[in-house]
DNA sequence: CAGTATCCTGTCCGATACTG
DNA sequence: CAGTATCGGACAGGATACTG
């Protein structure tokens, strides 16, 4: 039972976590979206062991992440490409990227986002996407969705869904032993 | 040598992961940005172990994140504050939310932003902050930053640098000679 | 209440060797 | 070339007990 499945947390990010919460699945995901798709590719570029990336690759492919396709027959040859949901994933790579970029490179930044036109380097904000306002704590909070609301009734950790409490924060009364 | 230090790599995307790429870290952060900041409301709300809880804030404290701030001295109490290091990693969070939310929310969204006036429910987006566009990979590109082109001399995997060749997209060479 | 100390299990990950 | 098989180490994570 080592790892308490996250998908049991009605939190998304807790379930995306679930899905790619690996190092080495969130590295491989950003080279997929660089264009790689095979798996010596990946190897190269990502000096992973041969096992681990079959592991990881796998694993991808079970959480719909990416696809596994046959492109050659006679010797029989596959390709890793992502699919829409792992396509979805390039905002929190950028975000991730930006965040990485502004704190963690001691000697500047060393790789940048450039327009693909102008060269210009790009600055990533997060932003709503109708009132192109940054989401800001400030401004923005986490509320119970649509499905949450349908069943409020339920007892959970209301923090572990990503719903703040406004007021204070109410003590919650979590039995630590489920059953 | 388990785990190779991804802050070897040049790539920002593996620095950050490298200071929270645990999974608890990334749902211990994310409390706290909702406000969380004593032992036993993260223990409490995300339903971890004490132990664990200690090692994740301990690592979290070092690897700039965290800040342990004592705020009683009778009885000795800390507490643990986002440095800007950790607010910043905020749209990292955002970015997950919204991804978990489109792609693994199978009863409709449980939890989503909103306008903390309005009420209405936010779209977050990552865009330049400049021209305000969508970051979308058909437009941006990676390239050498500042710090990579001083030292470009020195071989290294460009793509475990988050470098895209320039061409097209160098995995996308759709020859249909396997080997 | 706010943690620390111990012990254990699972598995992430690396290294290496092997196969069609 | 594109992986699979096997081995072993380190540590994340869980359960529990204990302390000021």
């Amino acid at each position: 039972m080592q790892r308490k499945s996250f998908s049991k947390m009605q939190c998304p990010v807790a379930r995306g976590l679930d899905r790619i919460g690996e190092w080495w699945s969130i590295l491989i995901v950003r080279e997929a979206l660089h264009g790689l798709t095979r798996f010596d590719q990946f190897e190269q570029s990502l000096g992973i062991a041969p096992n681990m990336l079959t592991r990881r690759l796998a694993g991808l492919v079970k959480a719909g992440i990416l696809e596994k396709r046959r492109y050659s027959d006679r010797p029989p040859r596959y390709e890793y490409v992502l699919t829409e949901c792992g396509r979805d994933f390039q905002p929190v790579i950028i975000a991730m990227h930006a965040w990485g970029n502004r704190h963690f490179a001691p000697e500047g930044q060393s790789v940048v986002l450039v327009n693909a036109r102008t060269g210009k380097p790009a600055d990533p904000v997060v932003v709503d996407r109708n009132s192109r306002r940054p989401l800001v704590d400030s401004e923005f909070r986490v509320a119970a969705g649509p499905a949450a609301v349908a069943r409020t009734r339920r007892k959970m950790a209301a923090s572990a869904w990503g719903i703040a409490q406004n007021p204070p924060l109410p003590a919650k009364r979590k039995s630590r032993t489920p059953a």
